[in-house]
Formats: structure tokens, sequence, C-alpha cells
DNA sequence: TATGAATGAGATTTCATTCAT
DNA sequence: AATGAATGAAATCTCATTCAT
């Protein structure tokens, strides 16, 4: 069973929902069918239980972002939590791309992906929130930094663009810590 | 076949590339399966001729980003230019997202957005690098900054989070305008 | 088609509902899987549309049993009748048979078998309840016979018994006969 | 063991034989898979063990259809001994029904079943022909009424008339005691 | 050009049976 | 004796593609 989520997380993020195979899964799991159904009413229950798994790390780490100072050691403390988040990026990231696949995105699943982004974007909120007046609400503003981050580890670690992890660790912290202690001049 | 390319973009969009049956594409269009072959080799032979479209755009927008003052005016062009790109994915943001599907990663398509992607920064990267030192590589900011455009957009349009078009354009553009303009405390 | 309808009435007919297999009457048809599912949602459809020709039939019958004389005319006509219900019963038997199998009972197609019993036995009543006092029950009197036709027709038919078509009839026409024109001595 | 056979009456009732599952047997038991082929080489041993008790209480009931008197005495015998074989076919009647099912019917099985149905009409036999002549061949005739008890009881128990038990007893008894001791007008 | 019935390879799913514990 | 997780052969069902008209 664990193997077969591990499997489900391998196969979905090189084929995505619907290309995925049942049997490759279980190839991969060194499984069979038979044993897949016993702990799965079908491909979508799979999908489901690996979807649970990232929504409580991806929770978790949202609560994790505390208060960031406007100092350098503030900028070093965002880096470690994007550090974090790549990390969990990097095993999960396709699950949650995936999730985001069309189709899937009217059920509970759908609505899960809406929480789990409001989370997210609560969390980098109440920074930009807590550091006075900017021309934009905190609360989209929050939102669009979230778009920026998992877009962009998407294209690194999709390969799709050619910077490497720690550049893109250094770009997101710096414009995140800009974004947080920069006022229009 | 307009009718049938039309019918691709909408039933893509709704579906993905997988899930997407060349029969509800063929429904669609009100033709026949008979037709749809006549036009397209396959399923893929159609996405193709969608994505190329894309891309035709997609450049022709990149190549109209021009040059951005630092005042007021130069803010309200950009965020014209993201009106524009808005617009845009409306229409195709589907079709640029179903093809970043895993496994049509792997081949000519994907090396297709790699380059639109690397068009967009590219352009993006010629303000941010026009406007003196930072920190960290205007190529890379940039990404970082297309990134966020592509993923907000798509979750202001997918429903996933709740702003509204107008509020969206409004934070992007005040948060690019300001990466281009701003300078740390 | 037509061919897989007939294919369906000679496959359940040797196999019952569930032990018959699509590929089975797919075979049997000489047509594919896939046309198959073009006519059909899947076996359970073709099931149903195999007992709604049995049923118009069968109410057919019933409508035709009409008044039956005393003489030996009337006994030679109620004879007829049980020839046809028979020939009914070469063709549609099986069908008739397999949807009283358990769990298929439950949904429409039981109650659509009910009715038809009824049809029959009403029919039957008729004709008993036309012809004086019995210290029984016309209308379940008359469901006795219906049930007695069905079962015998069922074990000369499938070799259970081995009495020939002509010995059933026989039998049958007298017995019932008499149950229509004979009072205990 | 006991409970297995007990389930599986139940089971193969409700289900008929193909469609009742080894899991749905061995829940129904409170046992487990291994424990039901500790004491059955598959699922038709089962059935075939359930066969060999039908079979046995059925000869007994046949065995006891004694000698019956004209008078109302004698129907009330008759009527006794039909409320037995009502009350074997409560338990029973699945299994006879099911073990008609096609396919199951070349085998051994099937050969049992035409002996019983031969045993049962073999006891009618003997009593129609005790009593004079009829221009039917007794042996044909009791299998009419044979065919005429089982139905009939199937249609009452399964619901598919609304006849009850009483009803149909009398009934039962009564075309069977005029169709002994009547004759045509 | 246009149609849509037909195909069949390949996907999903079920379930009788085995076997290590 | 008893268990129940694991298996895989065999069933059901889907859908991209073809082809006769």
């Amino acid at each position: 069973m664990r193997r077969l989520l591990d499997a489900g997380i391998d196969v979905f993020a090189r084929r995505g929902f619907h290309a995925a195979r049942v049997d490759d899964i279980v190839k991969a799991a060194k499984t069979s069918h038979g044993t897949f159904y016993l702990y799965f009413a079908n491909k979508e229950d799979l999908f489901q239980a690996l979807v649970a798994d990232v929504a409580e790390e991806m929770r978790g780490l949202a609560d994790s972002l505390g208060p960031i100072g406007s100092d350098p050691r503030g900028r070093a403390e965002l880096r470690a939590w994007l550090d974090r988040f790549t990390t969990l990026y990097e095993h999960y990231g396709p699950i949650l791309r995936t999730w985001t696949e069309a189709e899937i995105d009217q059920n509970a699943l759908g609505r899960l992906g809406t929480d789990l982004l409001g989370d997210l974007a609560l969390a980098v909120s109440r920074r930009i929130a807590a550091n006075g007046a900017r021309d934009v609400d905190p609360a989209v503003a929050s939102l669009a930094v979230v778009a920026m981050i998992e877009r962009f580890n998407y294209f690194v670690l999709s390969g799709q663009v050619s910077a490497d992890r720690a550049e893109m660790l250094d770009t997101l912290a710096t414009v995140m810590h800009d974004a947080l202690f920069t006022s229009p001049r």
C-alpha cells in the first residue's frame, strides 16, 4: 500500500492523471492489479489519498511561516522557508499540479485545492499586511506571490527554464523580501 | 475546420489532452469523425495546430511589451499589456496549460513551450535590466514574474481564488512596476 | 443490431444472464465488442431490450386467448393456443426464465415479469370464471394453470422430461379444458 | 461448515450460482476465504453439497405421498403433503431453481435434477393412475402437475403473485384432488 | 468533401483461488 | 484449523481510428 502510494506519485508525476494507467502504477509498485483494487476503489481513489497527503504537508508548511524581519536575517529565514517549500514540491508538486487538471477541479478535490491555496496565501498575506500600507490588497498580492512561487518551482524543476535551484531560491527570497519591506520610491 | 479548432480549444480546456475524446470535439464542432480525420492526422495533430496558434499570439504579445516609464503612465501601460495577456489567456490559457501536461513535455511541443516562456521572460527581462542594479539576475527574476502572471491568471480565471479580473490586473501591474523601479530600502 | 439481439437470445439461453459473456454474444453475432457497446450500454441493456420483445409478444398472445367452448372444438382451440405459446416459448423461453433469475427480480424487469404473468393469468382467469362456480378463486387457479404451462414447457423443451411436444400439448389442453368445464363429482 | 452451507443457501438464493461471490458466502458465514477452501474444493463443490441435501429431502417427500382418498379427508391429506413441499421449498427452493440454471444442466447435477423431478412425478403419477381412465398418460399428466406445484410455489414465495400461502395450498390441493378424482362431464 | 457505423487494441475492474503465517 | 492479503486470468468497457458509402 505504501508502495502503491509511492508508485502513484511517480506515475502521476510522469504522465498526469488521465494518461497514467493502473497497469503502470501496479508495475512500478511491483504488485498486481488485484492488490491495487484491494486498497483503492479505483484510480481516482488512489489519487485522492495522495492529495490528502499533499494537503496535510502543505498546511503544515503554511503554518510554519513565522514573522519575518526586515534585516538580512529575515531574508535568510524566508529563503529557508522557500527551500522547504521546494523540497516538498519536488516530491508532491506533480500531484499538486495534476490535481488542478481540468475535470478534477469540479469536485471535492477542487475545493481542497482552493482551501490549500488560501492557506498558503493567508500565511504570506499576514506578513505583507504586517508591513504597512501598499496600494494593493495584501490578500490579493499574497496570492500573486504564491502563484509565483508555485509556478517558478514548476518551471525550474521541470527543466523548462535553465535556472538552478539556488538561483531560484535567491530570486524568490529577494523578490518576496522586497515585497514585504519595500515601498515605492 | 475552424469549427474543429474552436471545439478543440473548448474541449481540451474542459478535459485536458488525454481526457478529451475525439467524439467530444466532433460533437462540439457539429461534424463527424470522418471529417475530423480529413483535416487532422490524429488528436495530437489538432492539438499541435492549436499550440501553433497560441505560440504565434504569445510571441506577438511579447514583442508588444515596449519601454515602460517609471511614472504612473508607465504603470498604466504595463496594466494595459497585462490586460491583453489576460484576454489572450482567457481564450488560449487552457491550451497553454494542457500542453505542459506531463508526457507532452518530452517532444517538440515541450520545446515550443520553453521557447515561448523564454520569449515572454526576455521581454520582461529587458525592462528590468534597463532599470539598474538589483542583486538578482534579471533573466531569472523575469521568469519569476512571468510565472506569477501565468499562474495568477489561472487561479483567477479558474475561479480558484475569488479576486476579480480588475483586482488581479491592478495587483500584477503594481507588483511588476515596483519590481522594475524599486530598490531596497 | 438484429444479429446482436439474436445472439443475445441464443447465449442467454445457453448460459443464463450472469454466465453469458459479452464476448460470447459478440462472437455469436460475428461482430466486435465496440459494436456491442455502440448499441447497448452494457449486458443488462441488451437483456432489457430482449425482455421488452418477449413482453410484447406475450401480451399479444394473452390477448389472443378468446372464448373457449366446452365441446371438443373448444379443446382444439385451446390446444392451438398452447401450441402458439410453445412456439413462442421455444424462442423466448430462456429469456423469460433468465429474467426471473435472482437479483434481476428487484428492478423494473421484475415488475414487468409480474405484469406479464398477471396478463396471462387474467386471460385464463376470464375463461375459468366464465364457467361457473368452483371452490377456488379463479384468479388464483388461473395462476396455477399458467405456472403449469410455463414450467411444463420448460421441462419438455429442456429435455428434463422425456415427453414430446405433442404429448405435452395434449396433456395441457386436456387438463386445462377439464379445469374449465369440469365440476367435482 | 454448517455456517458455510447455510450461507451458501442464502447467497445462492439471492444471487444465483454465477453471481454469488465466494466473498459473499464467506462474509455471510462470518468466516474467511481460507476456511472456505478448507471444506470445499471450490464454489461448485459447495453447491453440489447443497444439492445433495435438497435431493435427499425431496426424495423423502416423494416417498411420503401415500394413497389419497377421494373424500374430503383425502383432499386434506393432499393439502398437508403440499404444505410439507412448500416448507421444504421455502428453504431449498432457490437451490432447486439455481441448479436448473443453464450450463449446470449439462453435468451430473442436471441428471440429478431430472431424476428428482421423475421421483416426484412418479409419486403423483401412481395416484392418478390408481384412479381410472383419463385420456392422457398419467406419467405425463403427473409431470404437468409437478410443474404446476413447483412454479406456483416459486411465483408465490418470490412475491411475483399476490396470493398467500394458504390460498396457494387450497388451490393446488383442489386442482390436484380434482385431477385425481374427476372425470369429464 | 462528408458521414457515421464498425473495429479492436488496450484500458479498467472483478473475483475464484492460493499460500504464508 | 483458521486467516486474509495477494494474485492474475478473465471479464467488462472505452475510444482513437478506419473505411464503405
